[in-house]
DNA sequence: AGTAGTTTTGACAATATTGTTAAACTGAAA
DNA sequence: TTTCAGTTTAACAATATTGTCAAAACTACT
């Protein structure tokens, strides 16, 4: 009988896991649907035929679609917020800070691209998923990595290392200078024909241009420094 | 009879053009759906819900639902590509030319949002139609205007005007810092809560701290300058 | 081999979605 | 009023999509 035994999408498959695991190979299947097409264009048959299985195999692992949908984004979702925060507690200068953020950051969006475009996919649609999602981990102090980013960039302001820029909109622009290029990729190859071969080098170049660009246009104007 | 006479998605009703013209209605409503579920997410019957209209209208103006949508991007694209890339040419100094392109696009984006997001979404789903007309464009020199920001970006370097960066690492910074805001504007107002009473006030904001980041951050270093 | 458990499959029902058609409607000109 | 072209509607057909089921296939263990 096929009830509620093992398989509910909770992420333990019992004995099988031959050549990757079926239901991790549908889970990367889905991500793959899911970040481009988004939830409802997203056809249970393009998820089935991506990972090779019988369309039927979803519904057993995974319930229904929205199931689905909602355990891929959960899973992507605490992969990042518990893979970059630590790291970002234990820098002292800011210079620092910025460029573990940037680093960390670039370097997860890099690696999990279809998760980033899913993430965006789901801002477009209104967003309901992740706004909850979202909310929740704001709630809780010092676990989102932006708001630890955000936190130190005050203190600088305040500590005169950087000028008194906007709070908020320099965030801003962090996070679209590290996340926009990598969910635009398709795009972004046009224009950036290197990007194609080598993306491991695209992506050593982004970081370092941001982080350069952004310690350049944060540096404290002469007069207007507070300490050393 | 139903035949193709005057309405073939072309732009053109005879008659009707009662309180705001059942073509353009259509068409505003396709965009807001396209926008936040793509092209294969959107339904036909939502589209015709927000228009407050019967379905069947859908195909007697725009026959299928991927004439539509083809209707609904090109009109948005050739949009932005006539309404920025004018202003440009005109402006002399680097510094104007920054301003005039940073306003005129987030200016752009602010007044086209769902245009803007429709465009990502197509960005998203690997792009096919985006890729098509953006490498058509990029074939007829000066049309495009972040061709001619580039260009001008280059000049600069040359000419000492800012820092030797790097040219598409800054343009895409640049596109990033305007675009990504807006397209992902549901999930900012969450980070950014005066952006939801006050629009008008935050893309001023916007503005005014991408162009102060950015000349402050390629502002030559003393040494490095090339003339005066 | 036999058994008990899980996994996989093909077929099925129910519903959703697209696109078409003929007929009803509208408003102006003959 | 009648006519005519264009517009709108409801109903229809064809297909697509989701979700379910029972039976088959497989696995580990006896």
């Amino acid at each position: 009988m096929r009830t509620e035994k093992t398989p509910v999408g909770s992420g333990t498959a019992s004995q099988p896991a031959e050549d990757g695991g079926t239901e991790k190979r549908i889970f990367d299947s889905a991500l793959h649907v899911f970040a481009r097409k988004g939830q409802d264009g997203a056809r249970m048959q393009e998820i089935a035929d991506h990972a090779q299985i019988n369309r039927a195999l979803l519904h057993y692992y995974f319930r229904s679609k929205s199931q689905l949908y909602e355990a891929v984004f959960e899973h992507g979702f605490n992969q990042f917020i518990s893979g970059l925060t630590p790291s970002l507690k234990t820098e002292q200068r800011f210079e620092d800070t910025l460029r573990v953020f940037v680093h960390g950051y670039i370097d997860y969006i890099h690696r999990h691209q279809e998760m980033a475009r899913l993430m965006l996919n789901e801002c477009l649609c209104g967003g309901p998923v992740l706004a909850s999602y979202l909310t929740r981990a704001l709630g809780e102090p010092g676990t989102f990595p932006g708001m630890v980013m955000q936190d130190r960039l005050r203190e600088a302001v305040e500590a005169g290392e950087i000028r008194p820029v906007d709070i908020e909109h320099t965030m801003l622009t962090i996070v679209s200078a590290c996340l926009f290029p990598f969910v635009a990729l398709p795009t972004v190859r046009i224009f950036h024909p290197e990007a194609e071969g080598d993306l491991e080098r695209f992506v050593d170049e982004r970081k370092r241009h941001i982080v350069d660009l952004l310690l350049e246009g944060l540096r404290p104007s002469v007069g207007e420094r507070g300490d050393g």
